[in-house]
RNA sequence: GGGCGAUUAGCUCAGUGGAAGAGCGGCCGCCUUACAAGCGGUAGGUCGGCGGUUCGAACCCGUCAUCGCCCACCA
C-alpha cells in the first residue's frame, strides 16, 4: 500500500447518519465525471474496448429507455476500463428530424406564424437555437446517471463532421447506382406533410367495409370488384383479372365505365389479382396503390393522381361534387352516390389493414411522388454474409434469425424528406432537370461552384435526408470518419459492442451493419446485444400518447441514480422486456443503504488500530477470503458474457448475505479484541467487493471508496483478480457447519420464545462438536448462545444438523405437542429425502449412467439423512423419557 | 398469413438436464451499539394442460391453451 490513506476515526464515522442519502453524494461525482471526463487515448496501445451511445434525440427527456441502455452501457465500459482496457464510450445526440421540427413548428404555431412565413433560412436559426437548449438539457440528464462517457467527444449527427460523413454516404452511393431518384409509390403523411419509410408506418387493423361495385361493360352486362377505396374510382386506369380465370377470360380486352362517370378502361389480365377473394375482379388505381402501381407499370398503364397532398380529392378527372373534400368524407359522399347510381352492388363489414404514420398517428396516403431511394437489397445480401460467418455476434440469439429475416426481404429506402431539419440533399437540378451531385473524387465542392457549372442555374433539391440515412453512420461518423487516418476510427472501429433495445434493430442496428459494411467494409460493431422494453406495470409499452410512462428523473429524485441502475441491470436478462416495478428500486435503494452502513461498520473498525495484512488464520477470515475470491470469479464471468442481472445478482447475494449477514458478525469477537489480521481482510474483502460493485452502482462506490481514505477513485483502481491460493474449500466447509449450528440454536431459541437479547447455554454433542467449540465464540457470538461441551441437567430442547446435536435447558416453557408436532413433520420428510436417494442408489442404470459425482452426491444424502433421521428419533425418545 | 416471446410462491421475477430460488408481501419475535431502508425465525409452489425422450425434466421434443410482441402489398 504505497497510497496515502486518511486518517479514519472511529467518532466520525460513528457520528455519520445510519441512513445513506444517495442525493447527498450522487451530484458531488456527477459534476467530477462531467468535469473530469473519462478521455481515452487512442495511442495508447492498451487494448481498445468501445460502445457508442444510442444517441438521444435533441429535444427528449430522458426516458426509461434510456436509462436501460445507458446504465447497461457504462456498467460495461466501468468493468472493461477496471480491467485495463482503453474503454470508450462514446457520447452524442441525434437530431431527429421530423420530431424535432414538429416540436419547433408547434411552438411558431403558438406564436401565430410557422416556418413558411419564417423561411427556411430564419426557420433553422430557431432550430439551432432549440437543439443547443435541449440538446444540453438531455446531456446533462444522462450525466444524472452516472455514466463515465468521455464528454470532450461529444457528437451531434448535423455536427460538420459528421454531416461530411452523410455527403460521403450520399455521393458514393450514388455513383455507384444504389441511390437513385425516382417516381414510385411512397408513404405520406398527409398531417406532418412529408414521406416516411416503410418501417415508420404502423400496421393496423381497423373495422370497415368492403364494397362490391358493378362496372358497366361495353355492350351490355357489368363486372364486379371489390374495394375498401371507393373513393379512388376516378383515377382507376383499368380493371384487372387474373388470366386464368374462367370466368373473366373473354372479358379481357374489353372495355368497363367507371360509375359515375363517362371514362371508359379496360379489362386486363393480371397474375397479381387473387381468384378467391373478393369478386376475383381488382380496379387498378395506379397512383394510389403499390400493388395497383405495379401492375399498372407491367401494362403501360398512366397513373393519374386524384388526391393532393392534403388528402383531398382534387382534379379534373373528379366529378365537381367530390372535387375538394377530405379523403374519408369523400368516401361517404362517394358511397352514397354510387348507391343512388345503383352501381353499389354489396357491402360487408370488413377489416381493412391501414398504415398510420408512426409519429403522427394519422392513416399515410399512398402518394405516387418524385423521390429518392436507396437500393439497399445487394448490401443487404452481404450482410447476410457476414451474419453467417457469425462475423457480427447478435444476443440474444433469437433476434439474429429477426435481423436476417428482415434483411432478406428488404425493399429500397425511401431516404428524402419534405422537411428543413436535417441534412438537405446534396442535389442539385439545372433548367433542363439534369441532377447534379458531387464527384466523388471530390464530394464537398458543391456542383454550382465547379468551373464547368459557371453560369448554369443550379438548384438545390429542397429536401433533406431520413434521420436514420445519418444515425446509420453512427459508430463511424462519430470516430472521424470519412477521415480514414483519424486515430480514433483507426484505433476504436469497429466498435465492440452494440447496446439498444430490440425495437430499433430494423431502423438503427441493421441499417448500421449496411452502412457499415458498404462504406468501412466492415461490420461496425462485433456483438449486438439487445435488450427488452420497459414497460408499465400492467404490461403494456409505455407511451406518450397513454401517459402511462415513469420518469426516471423522478426515480433518481427519489431514489438515487444507484438504484435505478441497480433495478435495470437486475432486470436485464435475457433482452425479456421489464415491467416497471418500482420495488426493484427500493431494493437497490436497500442495497445501497446496507453497503453504507457496513462502510460504515468498517470505518468504525479501521480506526480502532493498525492492520496485519499477514495470511489470515481465523476461520471467518479465511472463510470470506474464499468467498469472496469465488465472487470475483463469478462476476467477472458474469459481466464478460454481458449477462449483468447475473452479476448484480450474485454480488447483492454475496455482500448481503454473506458478508454483511455472516462475516461482519463473525469477526467482531476478533475485532473486539484489536486482532489486525481481521481488520486487514475486512478492509481487503470490504474494497474487492466495492470495486467488484462499481460498474453497477458508480457513485455509492466511489463515494465509500473515497471514505476508507483513497485519493484514487474506484473507477480507475484495477479489477480485482482471482487468487487460486486464496479459495479454501476447508474453511468454507467448517464454517458451514458453523452456520448450520447457528441456524440451529436460532431455531431453538425461536421455539422456546427467548429474548434475542438474553445469552443462553447450548450443549454442544456429536460428532462435530469439537470442531464446532473450536469456534465457540464466533458461533456463540452469532448464535447469542454459551457452547458448552458437559451436557446440561435437566429438560432439553434438542436441534440437529448433520454431525451435531444442539440442547437448550427445556424448562416448559413451550408447547411440548407443538414441537413433537414439529419434529415428526421433519422426520417424516427426511424419510421420504432417504427413501428417494435410496431408490436412485438402487437404480443401476442410475448408478452407471449419471456422472460419478452426482452418484456421490446422492450417497452423501443418503447418509446425511440417515444421521439427522437418528439424531431426531433419539431426540423425540428422550423428550418421551424425560416426560 | 408468417415468426417470436411469456406462462415458476399472494405480487414482480431469476433459474436451461441432476433433490425448486430471490425481493416484496404474510405470520411469530426483536430498536441484539453498522444498518428498523434493519435483525432472527417461519409458512407458502404437483414450475399453464396433456403426451414423449432420458437412469433423471421447470429445463429437451411434440401438442393444446391463454396473454403479449414483431413482420406481411388479397384489393
Amino acid at each position: 500500500m504505497s497510497e496515502t490513506t486518511k486518517d479514519i476515526s472511529l467518532d466520525a464515522a460513528a457520528a455519520l447518519p445510519s441512513r445513506y442519502d444517495p442525493l447527498a453524494v450522487e451530484g458531488r461525482w456527477a459534476e467530477r465525471w462531467a468535469r473530469e471526463p473519462f478521455t481515452v487515448d487512442p495511442e495508447s496501445g492498451r487494448e481498445p474496448f468501445c460502445i457508442v451511445i444510442p444517441p438521444p434525440n435533441v429535444t427528449g427527456n430522458l426516458h426509461l429507455g434510456h436509462a436501460f441502455d445507458n446504465a447497461v452501457i457504462d456498467t460495461l465500459i466501468r468493468f472493461k476500463r477496471m480491467q485495463g482496457y482503453e474503454a470508450l464510450f462514446q457520447p452524442g445526440t441525434d437530431h431527429a428530424g421530423i420530431s424535432t421540427q414538429v416540436q419547433v413548428e408547434r411552438a411558431l404555431r403558438s406564436e401565430g406564424t410557422d416556418r413558411h412565413e419564417l423561411g427556411r433560412e430564419a426557420f433553422l436559426e430557431r432550430m439551432w437555437a432549440w437543439k443547443e437548449k435541449y440538446g444540453g438539457i438531455i446531456l446533462g440528464q444522462l450525466q444524472r446517471l452516472g455514466i463515465s462517457a468521455d464528454w470532450s467527444r461529444t457528437r451531434f449527427t448535423m455536427d460538420e463532421g459528421l454531416s461530411r460523413a452523410v455527403r460521403r454516404q450520399f455521393v458514393e452511393l450514388y455513383h455507384r447506382g444504389l441511390i437513385y431518384r425516382g417516381e414510385r409509390i411512397v408513404n405520406w403523411d398527409p398531417e406532418s406533410q412529408t414521406t416516411l419509410s416503410d418501417l415508420e408506418v404502423e400496421r393496423e387493423e381497423r373495422p370497415g367495409t368492403l364494397y362490391t361495385l358493378a362496372y358497366p361493360l361495353e355492350g351490355g352486362g357489368a363486372i364486379r370488384i371489390a374495394t375498401v377505396r371507393p373513393e379512388t374510382i376516378f383515377a382507376d386506369q383499368a380493371v384487372a383479372v387474373h388470366p386464368e380465370d374462367d370466368r373473366y377470360r373473354q372479358l379481357v380486352g374489353c372495355r368497363v365505365r367507371i360509375p359515375l362517370t363517362d371514362r371508359w378502361i379496360p379489362v386486363i389480365a393480371d397474375e397479381a389479382v387473387e381468384r378467391d377473394f373478393g369478386t376475383g375482379a381488382l380496379k387498378i388505381t395506379p397512383a394510389h396503390d403499390p400493388t395497383d402501381f405495379e401492375i399498372g407499370e407491367r401494362h403501360e398503364l398512366a397513373h393519374p393522381s386524384v388526391i393532393d397532398l392534403r388528402a383531398r380529392l382534387t382534379g379534373d378527372l373528379v366529378p365537381a361534387p367530390f372535387r375538394g373534400l377530405e379523403r374519408f368524407e369523400a368516401r361517404e359522399r362517394v358511397v352514397e352516390a354510387l348507391r343512388e347510381d345503383g352501381a353499389m352492388v354489396a357491402e360487408e363489414a370488413y377489416t381493412i389493414p391501414i398504415g398510420l404514420s408512426q409519429r403522427t398517428k394519422v392513416p399515410v396516403e399512398p402518394i405516387l411522388s418524385l423521390q429518392w431511394f436507396y437500393d439497399v437489397a445487394p448490401v443487404a445480401r452481404r450482410v447476410l454474409d457476414l451474419l453467417d460467418a457469425g462475423d457480427v455476434r447478435v444476443l440474444p440469439e433469437r433476434y439474429g434469425k429477426v435481423n436476417r429475416d428482415w434483411l432478406e426481404a428488404i425493399r429500397p429506402w425511401n431516404i428524402s424528406r419534405q422537411l428543413w431539419w436535417g441534412h438537405q440533399i446534396p442535389a442539385w437540378y439545372d433548367e433542363d432537370g439534369a441532377v447534379h451531385v458531387p464527384d466523388p473524387s471530390d464530394p464537398f465542392t458543391d456542383p454550382p461552384d465547379k468551373p464547368e457549372n459557371a453560369g448554369k442555374q443550379l438548384v438545390q433539391d429542397p429536401d433533406v435526408f431520413d434521420t436514420w440515412f445519418s444515425s446509420n453512420l453512427w459508430p463511424f461518423s462519430t470516430l472521424g470518419w470519412p477521415d480514414e487516418d483519424d486515430p480514433f476510427y483507426r484505433t476504436f472501429y469497429p466498435t465492440s459492442v452494440l447496446v439498444t433495445g430490440y425495437d430499433i434493430l430494423f431502423f438503427w442496428v441493421a441499417r448500421m451493419e449496411m452502412a457499415g459494411l458498404e462504406l468501412t467494409h466492415r461490420a461496425p460493431f462485433k456483438d449486438v446485444l439487445l435488450h427488452g422494453l420497459v414497460l408499465d406495470a400492467h404490461g403494456q409499452k409505455m407511451s406518450k400518447s397513454k401517459g402511462n410512462g415513469i420518469d426516471p428523473l423522478t426515480v433518481i429524485d427519489t431514489y438515487g441514480a444507484d438504484a435505478l441502475r441497480f433495478a435495470m441491470t437486475y432486470a436485464s436478462t435475457g433482452g425479456q422486456d421489464i415491467r416497471w416495478d418500482e420495488r426493484r428500486v427500493e431494493m437497490g435503494r436497500n442495497f445501497n443503504n446496507k453497503l453504507y452502513n457496513a462502510a460504515r461498520f468498517a470505518m468504525m473498525q479501521l480506526g480502532e488500530g493498525p492492520e496485519d495484512p499477514g495470511r489470515p488464520e481465523r476461520l471467518a477470515d479465511r472463510w470470506i477470503v474464499s468467498r469472496v475470491q469465488r465472487a470475483v470469479a463469478a462476476a467477472t464471468e458474469a459481466l464478460e458474457a454481458y449477462d449483468l442481472g447475473a452479476a448484480n445478482r450474485l454480488l447483492y447475494d454475496v455482500v448481503w448475505s454473506e458478508f454483511c449477514d455472516w462475516y461482519l458478525e463473525a469477526a467482531k469477537p476478533a475485532l473486539r479484541v484489536g486482532d489486525g489480521r481481521t481488520r486487514h481482510v475486512l478492509k481487503s474483502t470490504f474494497e474487492a467487493l466495492l470495486k467488484l460493485l462499481h460498474p453497477i452502482l458508480p457513485f455509492v462506490t466511489s463515494e465509500l471508496y473515497e471514505a476508507l481514505g483513497h485519493q484514487r477513485q474506484i473507477a480507475v483502481e484495477a479489477w480485482p483478480e482471482v487468487d487460486e491460493a486464496l479459495i479454501d474449500e476447508d474453511a468454507e466447509r467448517a464454517f458451514e457447519t458453523v452456520q448450520q449450528a447457528v441456524g440451529a440454536v436460532r431455531a431453538l431459541r425461536a421455539d422456546a420464545e427467548l429474548s434475542p437479547a438474553q445469552t443462553v447455554p447450548v450443549h454442544v454433542g456429536g460428532e462435530a462438536a469439537a470442531a464446532l467449540l473450536a469456534e465457540r465464540e464466533v458461533a456463540g457470538a452469532l448464535a447469542r448462545a454459551e457452547l458448552r461441551s458437559e451436557a446440561p441437567r435437566g429438560a432439553t430442547l434438542v436441534q440437529v444438523v448433520p454431525g451435531l446435536e444442539l440442547r437448550l435447558p427445556f424448562e416448559g416453557l413451550i408447547d411440548e405437542a407443538e414441537w413433537r408436532q414439529k419434529q415428526l413433520r421433519r422426520l417424516e420428510k427426511l424419510r421420504k429425502d432417504r427413501e428417494r436417494s435410496a431408490r436412485k442408489l438402487d437404480n443401476e442404470k442410475f448408478t452407471a449412467n449419471a456422472p460419478a459425482e452426482v452418484v456421490a452426491e446422492e450417497r452423501r444424502r443418503l447418509s446425511e439423512a440417515d444421521d439427522l433421521i437418528a439424531r431426531i428419533e433419539a431426540a423425540v425418545a428422550q423428550l418421551e423419557n424425560e416426560g
